[in-house]
DNA sequence: CGCTTGTATACCGCATACAATGTAGAAGCT
DNA sequence: AGCTTCTACATTGTATGCGGTATACAAGCG
């Protein structure tokens, strides 16, 4: 378990180490440094943030409860593990939130956010000419989330927003046991563009369909992954 | 702001304190003896409740990452108000979930678990023959969540549980604003009796719409008290 | 040889002390 | 009076210390 984070010690003095200890650690958990299943002890990390363990332990708490960090059966905590039925789980939740977030986006977005929306697309577009490599895939992996992320955001609904995160905060957990390369990445900037297209020109239904058929795709491919490396 | 909870000082100590003030500060603020709005400060909570401000530090921090606690235009922390259009929002997103919900219920549903959500219906039908009072109806409220929140369990889709969760916590502080009184009970039991009865019948679609007009319903007339308080 | 028991240690829960920061109220100036 | 400035205080942020508890490993006993 080893974090290299300088926390800023001096400098910017707005966020709290309460807040940079969270940052570190979730960073540290979803860039795949803090592998699921490894043990999370309050002092070692302590001692290499240069913290004392008060701010840690809030830190802790909040990454618990978000489900990223969980307690095993003697209250050790631990990075989550994210089993294949989960996976099957977390997928349909996503789908249902964001077949709600596709229909009031095409309610509610508003040009610039569209204008957004399509910036994200065509930086995936740009992105993907480059010769493929472990780097560009996990840009691309931010890029695809960020589109989501951009979609639920363009709704205003709030709520919705803080669901879909919790939702995404372990999906990304899940990728790190499975590909470290996003598989299907070029299938999925097409699809992108379908539901990019829906939602510019206000077509519910088919925004709503494009949308699932393309969680449902990534799904099965996570699921058939998954299920491959059991046996 | 007054609590009176004392908390269970030497006997049972597997609770840890930090988990007994979690659940006095929600417990408070669901119930109303904290309103929506009232500021929280770490050193009265401290004296109030005799234990020193750690592990409420991480009560609050976690309040807070379930929305139930905000920070205000300076940092302060107060408990959480609901505007209309959060409200409106709110609904929406359960109504996805629980859409999920019912219909996984459906498909997973044990025979236990159908016993559970029959009981939890009459329990309701037992208690609304008796004279409707303040506290009746708080009751009835309870029993509410509890089939809605079985329904989800009985899916065994933890992840959906964990989501509906966060959102019947907002929701019952929207509660808190609007009538203490539940209007609708009466309508309410029988509606869930119209629920149960299709999820036993695993009759998916039936369920589906039962729900979703159970919850539309219960969205629009909390939507017309609070846009009437408003005027 | 296995089971219990003892002991050292690692870790956590909580309390407390101190530092930093922001807020309110009073005093002083215009 | 109205405005500014300064001081005192209230509150939060962070570090650390102490005591309890569980764990691992070793020694003693059956």
């Amino acid at each position: 378990m080893i974090l290299v984070v300088q926390l800023t010690q001096s400098l910017q003095r707005r966020k709290s180490l309460y807040e940079q200890t969270y940052e570190a650690l979730r960073e540290g958990i979803l860039a795949g440094k803090l592998l699921p299943g490894d043990r999370l002890i309050e002092t070692q990390i302590a001692q290499q943030l240069q913290v004392s363990r008060t701010p840690i332990r809030e830190a802790l708490r909040q990454l618990q409860q978000e489900d990223l960090v969980v307690a095993d059966g003697s209250g050790w905590l631990r990075v989550a593990t994210v089993s294949a039925t989960e996976a099957v789980q977390l997928y349909n939740c996503r789908i249902a939130l964001e077949t709600l977030s596709v229909t009031e986006a095409c309610a509610q977005a508003s040009p610039a956010q569209l204008e957004q929306l399509v910036q994200c697309v065509t930086q995936a577009e740009a992105l993907a000419e480059r010769s493929p490599d472990a780097a560009l895939s996990q840009q691309l992996l931010a890029l695809d989330y960020r589109f989501h992320h951009l979609i639920a955001e363009s709704t205003g609904n709030g709520c919705l927003v803080s669901l879909l995160e919790q939702v995404f905060n372990k999906m990304m957990l899940l990728r790190l046991q499975t590909t470290r390369h996003n598989p299907g990445v070029l299938e999925v900037r097409q699809e992108h563009q379908e539901i990019y297209q829906a939602i510019a020109q206000r077509e519910v239904k088919t925004a709503v369909a494009a949308v699932t058929s393309h969680l449902k795709a990534s799904k099965s491919r996570v699921v058939k992954e998954l299920t491959q490396l059991k046996s």
